[in-house]
DNA sequence: AACGTCTTTTTACAAATGTTAAAAAATGAA
DNA sequence: TTCATTTTTTAACATTTGTAAAAAGACGTT
């Protein structure tokens, strides 16, 4: 559990008491490419913190479906929208390869929040973070062309182009496969 | 206070006690129109409620400045990257007209959250609310034609087509001036 | 009212991206 | 390897949006 220790070390530090309660309740699940881990129009009861793999959310539109989000080790598959509301969500998570993923029940981690202020503050911490991630991801996505971004995504994720279609890739990038193309030729 | 108050309560419950320890820090400032809240190249010290008016957040590029938020009664003005990573944030948060913003500093703020768990609980809250208003802002723009949001911001804040230049309101839509021309032309 | 300034709309044209379909390349199974 | 299937690239054309500049409108001042 390595890089699990490390991202929840990460977001704020534990005293070690208080990291083994969390700890404890993480459960290991493998779960193979093409699983959908976080389902649109189903009340979330979970979150999983990614210990190897890709995964990757989407969302259906009329007549599309945009990805709009890529995590890797180290980062969290967390619908937010779903736990705060306590509503269906609106995103699917999918994984892109076999992954091993820790699971954490979203009514324990409630409960550790309002009997622990340490855990109360990691809480607040992963919140905060994870704002400023997608802060940053929309930001991108306002000033920068879809072919610096795409740049930028080869850089971030090597491993996504071998694995996912060039379709879905697009769809993240704002543009028709097409057009994602045209990119692809024009720097090589 | 009545809006602040109410913000303050409706993020999460606190009891008299600590709702009272929270309040005591709150400062009444009156800002004039234009007035630059947050500046970009700036470590911010503070964050604030929006009693009265309105405000919007900016960012310049190169050539452009694009507008991706609006804020009034009720919301919070609060660079969370800078306060994050103590570090001067990216963006400037402008009043768009006079103002009425209670104003608490962070360093306060920081040390209530790790002296009382319920107010950790409260910033927790604070941060999960902004995170999926930040995600709902992302996903509008992917999912949503610029006139149908030109429609919805048009419903959210009627008041700001008269206080806002068009300019703005177009890069905060993520097209030219000449396309909301065209697209205000076509609805009406 | 008349003037200057600023904002918004309109026009004509250019550039970028989307659409559709076909060709080429890659992949996997027999 | 060969064949069938899927993915990616290319091409031709249509549509949208951007650019630049002019026209129209709004606003405040004298």
């Amino acid at each position: 559990m390595q890089n699990t220790l490390e991202t929840i070390k990460r977001i704020y530090p534990l005293k070690e008491p208080h990291l083994q309660l969390l700890l404890k309740e993480l459960k290991l699940v493998e779960l193979p490419k093409n699983h959908l881990v976080i389902e649109a129009e189903k009340v979330e009861r979970s979150l999983y913190f990614i210990e190897t793999g890709i995964a990757r959310a989407y969302l259906d539109g009329k007549d599309n479906r945009i990805t709009f989000w890529f995590g890797h080790e180290g980062d969290t598959i967390f619908s937010y929208h779903s736990y705060i509301h306590n509503t269906p969500g609106y995103e699917n998570i999918e994984l892109l390869e076999n992954c091993r993923l820790y699971e954490l029940k979203t009514d324990v981690l409630k409960e550790l929040y309002d009997t622990h202020a340490e855990l109360a503050n990691w809480g607040r911490k992963l919140a905060e973070l994870a704002l400023i991630k997608t802060e940053e991801c929309y930001i991108a996505r306002l000033f920068k062309t879809a072919k610096e971004r795409y740049i930028e995504l080869l850089k971030t994720y090597p491993s996504l182009i071998q694995r996912v279609p060039l379709g879905v890739i697009a769809s993240y990038l704002g543009v028709t496969q097409v057009t994602l193309s045209r990119i692809r030729a024009e720097i090589k």
